[in-house]
RNA sequence: GGGUGCUUAGCUCAGUUGGUAGAGCGUCGCCCUUACAAGGCGAAUGUCGGCGGUUCGACCCCGUCAGCACCCACCA
């Protein structure tokens, strides 16, 4: 029952937290009687399984987890899926690092031992984050916890897969993609970054073939000229027209000796000759208004190669260096051949160029050509670089096989899932929070290209595709089917072969040569994609249709918590698959938070040092191991010293403990919409004393109302009483409001100002009075009204801070009658009572605040210790005096006053401070000085005719009068003549002083 | 080239049908008043980015300009 003197978080969360999760709060509610469009059901995007978290993380959590305990204190079926995801790339790049720093290769390792390894350090780290969820107080259901790679998982992205090859819309195929030479796979659009770097531009001179002169072309890619197949002008161009179908010789290029045994060429070390073609691609304004048409290595060209039925010459290998060997990259293993094109391209690349890295290569042909003078100028030019997100090397457009989805082909029902996926936001059944984000969402749809999800990589869904000994590829659920399938295909070929016994011979011998699995993973957000229904165990052939109660609640979900940096990734993928395999939408609404920054608005990032980890925000951390965390494992070990400088500078004395409370309802408060947010400690420092506060408001109430018996005596309610019962109302109404809204800002806010300032500012004050009072029933009036507006506003405010007001609750709720449930979390959440307003008491309360506070005005500004009681007088009208009688003690108690008289008529020239409300004078009765009494009196006159005038202007006004409405009206009718009847007091008692302070300056 | 967001007190930010601007932190006074000094009471501080328009009335609606940030896009 004793609580310590102050908040202390450490202790309360280690307890609670095992607590909650051992009794299985958490889990899911699957009570199938509850109405369905009231089950709440939140998708945890799932983190990295071997990552740390981070602030985002932390806020992300707070949020969905705040949305999750209040659904869950309502009544409603929850459901809060956690899980983690595989996260291919990132993953496989951690371990294939700590494979190098054992000096091991993946390649001779080989895949399965690969993985192996993988899954080693999944199981060895992959439990890091989701302890660190823990710390956060979160509530998902554990039990229900997935992975991205799990068996389960696996048998819906298989599912999946081979029902969008059914329908036509995954498909393999050989096109231009975007490859990372570093880690030697595709990776989609998404995943390449364009930024704005400084290059140049090279003016390079292509003889014309018939000798009368040449053209200039502008690149900014001289190395890939190996593999020009054309120059292009526009149509329009005036100084080229005359030269569309004539050729010019490529320099530095080799004609090659197959086209001298095609009679092509006279020499095979002759420049090559290319076509000049027109095409309106070309802008004439830039550059010289002649581009060199590349189409194996980059996009437009490539569309351009494909109008004018271009070759396509694919110059560089796949890790980015000029060819070397007529077989670099071809592999003709089935499942794993990707270059496609020209075995005999080594052919036309002279041989100094073979093997040279593609950065080198550029160095070496650009000395080459101005050896041979054909390099006119060299300017410089900023361009856009495309490089990996993960490895931040250049990306290289390469011609290679791969698995497209295809966006905007049509599906089963004649609706491709781009349509559908457009369709459900505009009709709204999707909605987003804020709602500008659908702009952006519709953007990126109505431009979407196919979505390559191939990847080169070994740690991810192995494609279910499988590759005869001809190439033919059979897509299948698993390799047994593949090979009945296969086998039923041979069998039908060989009925029809009749008696080819030749024929037949040769398709048994593919026969026995059997399958060969596709190699390629898949892109990690094809499997994210899938998660509102793989979580919930959906299959495309269910045993048991109704034996899934989860699916039947949960999906859709109800919101997606999220940052707007995956609404691409991730939000667009989930609709577009989840509409067109489930024919559900999977969730209602998006909702869409801003990315947490540092203090300057920085984003947090290991290479700035700037990052801040929630954890040691909740537990605190000194300053030495601050500054060891953020400069030990960077990537650039350079930056370490002005790190370290800034990192001392900014948390001289570390962080200090705030705990996980304050830390939640610092992201609530800075939750605003459409806004990043810049991460102030000094907010976490005000919310840690917030909860304080509220810890000691508690210590307050179960001091004054120990050994009492609340319950069986007779009690009356004040105005007081009244009062903060009816606050707390308005408060319960408008927590639901803004969980309606998702302002958690607002939320905080409400929250924060009810505790802080209602109850313990305003009514824990007049409680003090009231229970002191001689009148039993009162007193314990206001004792009850204390312990359950308390109990109550802990169950309110639970959601944002769950560990605090769960310890509090355990103590305050046995005396407030609630101790049927062992846990609030368990508890009804606060309803609102429409109509339970108390507008009378509210009034009273806000007639007693301006009293109150004009009198400690008139203490402050004359500079009066709160030591010191004073006396008060009052003059006024006899309803006035007889409303301030009403409240006597309590004004006398919060204003410090040693009692109060009343009087007809308080003299003007009054040696005391007199505070006028209108008609109403207030006098504390002490000495002062007079000119300071003077000053003060001017300003308030000042500030009083500003009030008149503005008013007075605007009833002055016909327009006003005759077009405002009639409340408006009177509400200034009301201030001129408030600020009229204090001025004329004011006046009379300025004037006066003012008559004795000259008389006294004359004596 | 398209698109989005932002600009309010020294700092970080609220401001929900248009009716005389709010909070936290910081600053300045007075106080360890028996829940809380992680506290109490009081005070100071704003041409709400600029200009125009609509309106009786604009931080709010419209237009325009400026600055900042971000997203998307194939200018060699």
């Amino acid at each position: 029952m004793e609580l310590a003197k102050s908040f202390e978080p450490a202790d309360i969360e280690a307890r609670w937290y095992p607590e909650w999760e051992s009794r299985n709060y958490f889990a899911a509610g699957l009570d199938t009687a509850k109405p369905k469009d009231e089950s709440f059901c939140i998708l945890l995007p799932p983190p990295n399984v071997t990552g740390t978290l981070h602030m985002g993380h932390g806020f992300n959590q707070t949020l969905m987890d705040a949305l999750t305990r209040y659904h869950r204190m309502r009544g409603d079926n929850t459901l809060w899926q956690p899980g983690t995801d595989h996260a291919g790339i990132a993953t496989q790049i951690v371990v294939e690092r700590q494979l190098d720093a054992e000096g091991i290769s993946r390649h001779a390792l080989g895949r399965e031992a690969f993985l192996k390894k993988v899954w080693e350090w999944k199981e060895y780290s992959g439990g890091s984050i989701t302890r660190q969820m823990r710390r956060m107080g979160t509530s998902p259901d554990w039990t229900r916890e997935r992975f991205t790679m799990d068996a389960g998982m696996n048998k819906v992205v298989t599912e999946t897969f081979v029902r969008l090859c059914e329908d036509g819309l995954i498909e393999p195929d050989t096109r231009l993609v975007n490859w990372d030479p570093k880690l030697k796979t595709a990776v989609s659009d998404l995943e390449v970054i364009q930024e704005e770097e400084d290059g140049f531009m090279w003016h390079i001179r292509y003889p014309l073939a018939d000798g009368s002169g040449s053209l200039t072309v502008a690149t900014t890619r001289p190395e890939t000229m190996l593999g020009d197949t054309a120059v292009m002008v526009h149509p329009d161009d005036e100084r080229y027209g005359h030269l569309i179908g004539k050729t010019v010789r490529l320099p530095l290029s080799r004609a090659g000796d197959l086209a001298v045994s095609q009679g092509k060429a006279t020499n095979a070390e002759d420049w090559r000759e290319i076509p000049i073609i027109k095409d309106t691609y070309v802008d004439m304004a830039f550059g010289t208004g002649v581009v060199k048409v590349t189409p194996a290595h980059d996009f437009n060209d490539n569309a351009v190669g494909k109008r004018h039925k271009l070759e396509e010459i694919s110059v560089l290998t796949l890790d980015g260096k000029i060819k070397s060997s007529p077989h670099d990259d071809l592999d003709f293993k089935p499942g794993h051949f990707r270059i496609v094109v020209g075995d005999d391209i080594c052919d036309l690349i002279p041989t100094k160029y073979h093997g040279l890295d593609r950065f080198d290569a550029r160095k070496v042909i650009v000395a080459d050509l101005e050896a041979a003078g054909l390099l006119e100028k060299v300017e410089k030019h900023k361009l856009k670089v495309p490089r990996g997100d993960r490895t931040g090397v250049v990306i290289e457009p390469m011609l290679t096989k791969q698995w497209f989805v295809r966006m905007s082909k049509k599906g089963r029902d004649g609706k491709s899932i781009t349509e559908k996926a457009l369709e459900v936001v505009a009709n709204g059944e999707i909605r987003f929070y804020p709602e500008n984000w659908v702009n952006t969402y519709n953007q990126w749809l109505n431009n979407i290209q196919d979505w390559c999800i191939s990847r080169q990589l070994w740690w991810g869904h192995q494609i279910p595709a499988w590759y005869t000994h001809t190439g033919q590829v059979i897509v299948a659920l698993d390799e047994a089917s593949a090979l009945n399938e296969f086998n039923v295909e041979i069998d039908k070929l060989i009925s029809e072969a009749g008696n080819d016994h030749v024929h037949i011979k040769e398709l048994e011998f593919i026969r026995s040569r059997g399958l060969t699995r596709d190699e390629d993973v898949l892109d990690t957000w094809f499997s994210s994609a899938l998660w509102p229904f793989s979580t919930l165990d959906w299959t495309e052939y269910p045993q048991e249709p109704e034996s899934n109660p989860a699916l039947d609640l949960y999906l859709p979900s109800s919101v997606l918590v999220t940052g707007f940096d995956i609404i691409f990734f991730w939000v667009a993928r989930m609709v577009m698959m989840t509409k067109y395999i489930t024919e559900k939408i999977p969730f209602k609404h998006v909702y869409v938070h801003g990315l947490i920054r540092d203090g300057e608005g920085q984003k947090m990032s290991k290479s700035k040092g700037n990052v801040l980890d929630p954890i040691d925000l909740i537990d605190g951390i000194d300053i030495e191991a601050l500054v060891k965390k953020r400069t030990t494992g960077l990537m650039n070990p350079k930056d370490a010293p002005k790190i370290e400088k800034r990192t001392r500078k900014e948390f001289p004395d570390g962080i200090p403990a705030f705990g996980t409370d304050a830390l939640r309802f610092t992201f609530a408060s800075l939750a605003s919409p459409g806004r990043d947010i810049k991460f102030d400690l000094n907010r976490c420092e005000g919310y840690r004393n917030f909860c304080n506060k509220l810890w000691n408001a508690t210590r307050f109430v179960l001091m004054n109302v120990e050994g009492v018996d609340l319950g069986a005596q007779h009690a009356t309610l004040s105005f007081a009483d009244r009062w903060i019962v009816s606050r707390l109302n308005a408060l319960a109404a408008e927590v639901a409001e803004q969980f309606a809204e998702y302002r958690f800002d607002l939320l905080a806010l409400a929250l924060y100002h009810f505790i802080w300032d209602e109850f313990c500012d305003w009514y824990l004050e007049i409680a003090k009075v009231e229970m002191s009072s001689d009148d039993a029933a009162s007193a314990l009036g206001a004792r009850r009204t204390l312990v359950q507006t308390l109990e109550t506003l802990l169950r309110l405010a639970h959601p944002v801070i769950p560990f605090i007001t769960e310890e509090l609750w355990q103590t305050v709720a046995p005396i407030a009658g609630r101790k049927s449930h062992d846990s609030i979390m368990l508890t009804p959440y606060p309803q609102a009572e429409p109509g339970a307003a108390d507008e009378a008491a509210a009034a009273q309360v806000e007639h007693l605040k301006t009293l109150v506070s004009a009198c400690r005005n008139l203490r402050g500004e004359m500079g009066i210790s709160p030591a010191v009681r004073t006396p008060l007088v009052v003059a006024g009208s006899s309803a006035e005096v007889a409303a301030i009688k009403t409240f006597g003690p309590i004004l006398q108690a919060l204003a410090k006053l040693s009692d109060i008289s009343f009087v007809d008529d308080i003299p003007a020239d009054s040696l005391a401070p007199v505070a006028v409300l209108g008609n109403l004078r207030l006098m504390l009765v002490v000495e002062i000085d007079l000119v300071a009494e003077t000053g003060r009196l001017q300003k308030e006159i000042d500030k009083q005719e500003k009030q008149a005038a503005l008013a007075k202007g605007k009833l002055d006004n016909e327009s006003f009068t005759a077009r405002a409405p009639a409340e408006v009206i009177a509400q200034e009718k009301e201030r001129l003549a408030l600020a009229e009847a204090t001025l004329a007091k004011l006046r009379v008692q300025w004037e006066a002083l003012r008559g004795k302070l000259q008389e006294k300056q004359s004596a």
